[in-house]
DNA sequence: CTGTTAGCGCCTTCAA
DNA sequence: TTGAAGGCGCTAACAG
């Protein structure tokens, strides 16, 4: 249905390959000839088929993200700066909900090895899981030797030997440096609501906190750690769990501000101030942590730069993988203080 | 560098045709042979080239979608439901920003056709410009008569004449909704923010609130009405300027959530209470409505279900163009409040 | 400067 | 049940 090249051709009355070159532009070509072409393009209302190309050129000049769930803040802000910086260079960005399903992260990545994705992104977080490790690893190494780039972005390097182009966030650090901060305002018995179990994102920040805690010797009560995913509701029964176990905590450290924000909810439920009775710190900076009242203390993650800075391993010149770690930076809101006298 | 069908004959020692029909299945092959090829196809990690098959078939497999911006939360709750629809029948979604930019949201068009997408979905508010409007509907026609679906989501049809199907939104009747709520609690002064001007749907939400005011016989001072976007700036922006012109209001109704959320900060900044000394009312029921304390009153749009709505539409059976308008509700929570006496 | 030719990877007749 | 041949729309050689 749609017009092809023999067609604008045709109406203007010149050879096929010359409607090629005038649309290309890599080639001298007599400028009435190339008005003829234009005005025949355009009457025509023709459009080059981008799979005919592909199949020439075995490029596609499209980029697979490949993330959770693109509705949710986090990953959202990440699509953004992937979806600027690849449509800068006339690269369409294809988003795929994996839904945190293994599965059908590999179903994706099948399917867009077969759009000839020019690079895939997998954004998020990774199972710790050893066969999905083994898994993950065999198929990068299929997408590279194909000849399509990988870049893992959010989630470490699958292993030693595992292939592609990472960017890492310092969630170590930040977790870390927010307990800093909850300790130097005086905190002692803080509790953590972590992510979801076994991943990446999860346990590194856990494992910041914990290191805090440990460097500053105070000691972390083991019922003063609950266990959750990054949402609201995470938040919501995380608190609601501490209070009714009576757990002895002046302050909250949540895996992210979604589950932030759910604790902030429950804490004012059970009439808790925030920050004067508990105070509740986030994680991620995302655009909600101001919505909340008081406004969220939290780590800022630099979402958009993420995403671009994917793409530019992925397209870069560089040939060796590489890792990039992206720093976070402490954001102190309101709803930290000090813990009340006593 | 990936490899081909005409490999993998070789390797299962058959002929490239038998490859193709093992692959597709729909061709009687001798079960001894299918073995064979399947075993080479999994040796090689062969993928079939969706290029090479879009080029026989016309048909590519991939939908389009263009937004503003998908890391807003109400485009990013459709494109969510765009993707679950599409990926159940083994479709791409390639989402594209157009930052609100009428010039990039051709340039997309344009791409997208290249890519001969089997259907193209605009979702958000459109311009009201007559330009813009002849412009689009120009292009509707070409991308319908060259074989692309075309859906348009969120906003009104372009005109009369105009192709392609539409889920419409309820604006003005959900934002009607709103304003009677807000007048039965007893408001009879209530302000507007508005979203960005121009837009379709600042206009229609706009529209809903006059036409309960009016229908209920209050008078609306102009100086109620302040000019805004869909942003939390703009919801603090407007009230400032309301409060600087010493506006007298015991109400404020936002074009969407972020707005109310910012409208809320800026009165708590102001030292007004709400709901208390003033209401505040938003629009879509963004996760976020309920991040904000007092948890928001709001209209809510089923923004996953308008996504599907728009697959459905676009691929399914009817050939003729359908126009399905997708209902809202009010949902009551705490930002709204009988006003203060006097 | 322009036209002709061949082929990218696959599928679909048509024959065998 | 399988193979051979042609062509989808385009571009990169190669002539002219």
């Amino acid at each position: 249905m749609p017009v092809t090249l023999v067609e604008v051709a045709a109406r203007a009355g010149v050879s096929p390959a010359t409607v090629s070159r005038v649309l290309n532009g890599n080639y001298p070509v007599a400028e009435s000839t190339r008005q003829r072409v234009q005005q025949a393009v355009r009457e025509l209302d023709y459009v080059v088929n981008a799979h005919a190309r592909a199949l020439l050129h075995s490029t596609s000049g499209i980029v697979g993200v490949v993330l959770n769930d693109a509705s949710d803040p986090f990953f959202a802000g990440i699509a953004r700066g992937i979806q600027g910086a690849a449509a800068e260079t006339s690269r369409l960005s294809v988003i795929c909900n994996s839904e945190g399903d293994p599965e059908q992260e590999f179903a994706f990545l099948e399917l867009l090895r077969g759009h000839r994705a020019d690079a895939v992104i997998l954004v998020g977080a990774a199972p710790e899981d050893p066969e999905y490790l083994a898994e993950a690893t065999a198929r990068a190494k299929g997408m590279l030797s194909h000849g399509t780039r990988l870049v893992l972005c959010g989630r470490p390097a699958p292993g030693e030997d595992a292939p592609g182009a990472v960017v890492e966030i310092d969630n170590a650090g930040g977790s870390a440096a927010i307990t800093r901060h909850l300790l130097d305002l005086g905190h002692r018995r803080i509790a953590y609501i972590t992510g979801p179990d076994g991943r990446t994102t999860t346990t590194s920040r856990l494992a910041g906190f914990r290191s805090a805690l440990a460097e500053a010797g105070v000691e972390l009560a083991p019922d003063l750690v609950v266990h959750g995913d990054f949402s609201r509701e995470a938040g919501r029964a995380g608190v609601e769990r501490l209070l009714a176990a009576d757990a002895d905590f002046t302050a909250v450290l949540a895996a992210n501000d979604l589950v932030a924000a759910g604790a902030v909810h429950a804490l004012r439920a059970a009439g808790r101030r925030v920050p004067d009775d508990v105070s509740v710190a986030g994680y991620d900076d995302l655009p909600t942590a101001v919505d909340v009242w008081p406004n969220l203390t939290t780590v800022h993650v630099p979402l958009e730069e993420i995403g671009r800075k994917a793409v530019e391993l992925a397209f870069g010149p560089s040939d060796q993988d590489s890792v990039v770690t992206v720093p976070t930076a402490l954001v102190p809101r309101e709803s930290t203080a000090a813990p009340a006298a006593g």
